[in-house]
RNA sequence: CGGGCUGUGGCUCAGCUUGGUAGAGCGCUUCGUUCGGGACGAAGAGGCCGCGGGUUCGAAUCCCGCCAGCCCGACCA
């Protein structure tokens, strides 16, 4: 066995595309289904997605939200009420025309004529408009207001080039909104909510973001302002991972969520939306999966540690497995963030090298190894996906479980490490058009090499600014960053324009 | 939706140019030998060769159409 092998051909540095597809394949997170742009998330992926809505409800509840949930298909007209908004979806729009089928001619099924719907329904590919409508008729006073509300759903966008967890057809998310009384109540969730997402990335999915607000020409459709949370992955380039919108007046006036207000005025509310999606597994695979495979980051894996017994002759095999069920059970009595430690006794009979590889692969934090030589000497071998597959640590068996989660914790904060370092190592001031250009020119046009980063740069607001840069490089503002000082500067696309702060450029995902 | 490439057992692919009844490696099953490691041997299972039509005595192979996937563009959580 070469030491240059590894689990997942090809490598980041070969490929990043087809490397991302493999991790997916190798760690059983998830597969294509046979409905194009679907995917199946096996039990490894949902697991993380599981890990991920139990800590984002958490936070939504936190900050006073309640569940609910409204239904799959909304009717076109509620769609055509809000004109920006039917216009950034028209193009994606799934639609339910007929309510039955019947056999034709030709000995098929096909949508029976006589059932055709007098109003086509859209497979929502996002609640804002019917949520409008359910607002509209709970809202009739200032008393009535907030409304924080939360779903958990699928939603659906016909998609011309879907990636597994990246953008899919179908997706799974979470999509909050709120109705407010007055604006400045209404900005406030908004930004509330993207802090909870940046908080959410860097203490769950150890993924450091950059918060801003996108420009005109990335905003979400229908909405004031859009604000985001913006990761770097290992090709360099962004993912947007979660949006807050600050919605104005758009969407009540658009549903008629009008309320009387305390000075006896009838005024419409003023709502936010916000979401967050199957996608932060994608940002989490591309962050942190090397060329083993998936790394997974403690606080949302299905399992955080794997006990791997060996059991190389039969008179040995009851003995391991009694001391792997204790040792198991000791794991599982520590609090990791408040729930028990998830532990795993892998005992399937089949070969320790093979099953330990699937282990890797899929990215357990805590591999385990018990064998009758550890038995004697009271020991086991840990090892931690986020070291060398081949490290070993001797732990003292009684060390095992008291030292857990300070293990758990550190490999959590050590992805979050690796991931800034990487983003400031690629994160650079750039102040003329030749150095910007220069640095997301890709090398090899056919094959566009890992290249450039996210460039600070200063732009002067015009759009067309944006859209030029766009054109030649595929670069995009991603956001205005909160943190941005003042800072006087001259436009980096070269139209001469003067600047008062840098914004966040990159290739995005 | 445009441009390129590709569809052959679960996976990766050979065969196609020069038509003759389907192959390899990995994986899977069983048995044996192994066993701190993705081990080895033997015997097996598994394929309307993406789909539809055409040419032909005969099509994985040639022709036409369609569909799907990947990469690149446009669009996007």
């Amino acid at each position: 066995m070469s030491e240059t092998k590894t689990a997942i051909t090809p490598t980041r540095a070969q490929d990043f595309p087809e490397w991302y597809q493999q991790v997916v394949r190798a760690a059983d997170l998830a597969e294509n289904s046979d409905v194009r742009g679907c995917m199946v998330i096996k039990p490894w992926g949902y697991g993380i997605w599981e890990n991920m809505q139990r800590g984002l409800d958490r936070f939504f509840k936190e900050t006073g939200h309640r569940n609910a949930y409204f239904p799959l298909l909304i009717p076109l007209s509620y769609l055509e009420k809000e004109a920006a908004h039917v216009e950034g979806f028209a193009k994606e729009c799934a639609v339910v025309t007929h309510h039955r089928l019947e056999v034709g001619a030709d000995g098929k099924m096909r949508p029976a004529p006589a059932a055709q719907l007098a109003e086509p329904l859209v497979v929502r590919p996002t609640s804002e408009t019917i949520i409008g409508a359910t607002y509209a008729k709970w809202v009739q006073s200032y008393r009535d207001l907030p409304i924080l509300i939360n779903q958990w759903a699928n939603v659906f966008r016909w998609e011309m080039r879907p990636r597994v967890f990246l953008r899919t057809a179908e997706f799974l998310w979470q999509e909050g909104h709120t109705a407010h009384e007055t604006e400045a109540e209404a900005l406030e969730e908004t930004q509330k909510m993207l802090g909870v997402y940046e908080k959410f990335a860097r203490e769950f999915l150890a993924l450091p973001v950059f918060t801003g607000e996108k420009t005109e020409s990335e905003r979400f459709p229908g909405a004031i302002k859009t604000l985001c949370i913006e990761a770097m992955v290992q090709d360099r380039k962004a993912i947007q991972a979660g949006t807050s919108h600050f919605l104005g007046q758009n969407f009540a006036k658009a549903s008629g969520i009008q309320f009387l207000s305390r000075e006896n005025k009838m005024e419409f509310a003023w709502t936010t939306s916000w979401g967050v999606s199957t996608r932060l597994i994608g940002a989490a695979i591309m962050m942190h999966a090397d060329d083993d495979g998936m790394i997974v980051p403690p606080r949302i894996a299905p399992t955080h540690v794997v006990i791997l017994p060996v059991t190389p002759k039969p008179e040995t095999r009851e003995p391991v497995l009694a001391a792997a069920e204790k040792l198991a059970t000791e794991l599982r009595a520590q609090k990791f963030h408040g729930a028990a430690v998830e532990v795993e006794i892998d005992k399937r009979d089949i070969g320790g090298g093979v099953k330990n590889w699937e282990w890797i692969k899929k990215g357990v934090p805590v591999r385990i190894e018990i064998g009758p030589r550890d038995l004697e000497k009271n020991s086991v071998a840990l090892s931690r996906r986020d070291q060398g597959v081949k490290e070993k640590q001797f732990v003292p068996v009684s060390d095992v479980a008291p030292q857990i989660v300070e293990t758990l914790q550190s490999i959590q904060d050590n992805l979050f490490s690796r991931a800034l370092a990487l983003r400031e190592a690629h994160t650079r001031d750039i102040a003329t058009r030749e150095e910007f250009y220069n640095f997301f020119t890709p090398q090899n046009n056919s094959k566009p090499e890992i290249h450039g980063g996210f460039a600070r740069s200063h732009w002067c607001g015009s759009a067309d600014c944006e859209a030029k840069i766009k054109e030649d490089l595929k670069v995009t503002i991603r956001c205005i960053p909160f943190d941005a000082p003042e800072e006087h500067g001259t436009c980096v696309c070269g139209c001469g324009r003067a600047s008062k702060r840098r914004v966040l450029w990159a290739k995005s995902y």
